[in-house]
DNA sequence: CTAATTTAACCATCTGGTTAGTTGTATTCC
DNA sequence: GGAATACAACTAACCAGATGGTTAAATTAG
């Protein structure tokens, strides 16, 4: 038995190798368009060492989003463990998201399609990590509800709105780059990431805080 | 065959039919997923009839797209057009945009797929479609900007994500269903259509509404 | 030697797309 | 009228190339 592997010394081990070309080709094409010829070549390997690290399509599939969403709620948890009033944490978790899916960015396009496909195609191990990020956001929730930082919101809509609004905005990017460049007159860029993410956190908290004694402007003020 | 046409003989238009069948399998697998062999099969036609009538796969993608933002653009539009203040104006958007995506329930999630791609495979006529309901909805918040009822927001974000919003929410439909099954005290099902647009239409509108004389609170707590 | 890796070649099946030919029917020509 | 023509709608069969997956053999490491 070999005690150690020493290897990784060249570069990056086959099957982290492997996946990370796996989740590119998934997030580009899609489960069906994704061509594992193609994933083995990005990779760097022969076509059959992919079976025989990983598995089939479906497994590495799978393990790339085993993968991903294990970070996403690593870091998410950790984000909300920190003391905090209820704005805070919000736009804590909301810049938790923003940068961690930055870092994987292939992840909120595998989302998105996931959904588009009914999500459908989980297995129960997957399920489970989402499972276990939605009860992390349902707390943070019913907790600012029950303290009456929150309004009365449905926590999984507003889960639904939050993880849309991060995941759309990040996925987006390219298409907001075309239009920005075909319309005259407009700043050309994105602002910077956290300048995005303290925007969108300030709009998700905005909407779903508690109406304050003074919030509460019916917008009947026309000068 | 005469007179005696018998009324349901020939259901709808073959295209139409065709058109629908490649909406569903489109949203569903994706459009490398999506078979032309069942689409043809689902819409009751030979396959060659499909090539005849609509083209190649690409076209026929392109055809369902099209259609689709069509009845989006001009329904958007039409909402839009009547009068009202900012608040009524936006949530009659949200409203707008939420049932005619749920008559049309594939869009969002072929818009979903696409933007995960990068936008890459729209054509210049669909860009064009974008564009137009970009524009629209870009007109409606600056409008708010200039007369002060809405804040500060970039257009394209705020865009995007009183889209991601309603687009997530509508495709996450049986992901919900799930989750709200498993989790024990939890309300067993959403709220209706009508209550959905409007606490989302809600959500929006209080996120991006301009801060009253009290909620002004320049969080800048990211150093 | 033995076992873990790695490779080239292979294959059964599927997929988008085409083609040659058929049918029904409206129009033209005698 | 009715034969000939024209044409859109439709079908079955086919095909070349791609695709996911396998295997037997070779190479390396302990």
């Amino acid at each position: 038995m070999q005690a150690a592997e020493p290897l990784e010394r060249t570069e990056t081990a086959p099957k982290s190798r492997i996946l990370d070309a796996a989740s590119r080709a998934f997030a580009d094409k899609g489960f069906e368009g994704a061509r594992v010829d193609e994933i083995a070549r990005e990779a760097g390997v022969n076509k059959a060492m992919l079976y025989y690290h990983v598995g089939d399509k479906a497994a590495l599939y799978e393990a790339v989003l085993a993968r991903n969403f294990d970070l996403l709620s690593t870091n998410l948890k950790a984000a909300l463990a920190e003391p905090g009033d209820e704005e805070a944490r919000l736009k804590r978790a909301v810049g938790v998201l923003f940068q961690t899916l930055r870092r994987i960015p292939d992840h909120p396009k595998l989302m998105m399609r996931e959904i588009a496909g009914g999500a459908s195609n989980l297995s129960p191990m997957i399920m489970g990590q989402l499972a276990g990020i939605f009860g992390t956001v349902r707390s943070l929730i019913e907790e600012g509800r029950r303290s009456g930082a929150l309004r009365d919101v449905d926590p999984l809509i507003a889960h639904v709105v939050i993880v849309g609004s991060v995941v759309f905005t990040l996925s987006s990017g390219p298409l907001r780059e075309i239009f920005r460049a075909n319309t005259p007159g407009f700043v050309p860029a994105d602002a910077g990431d956290a300048d995005l993410a303290g925007t969108i956190g300030d709009m998700l908290w905005k909407g779903i805080r508690a109406d304050g004694e003074a919030g509460i402007r019916r917008t009947e003020e026309r000068s």
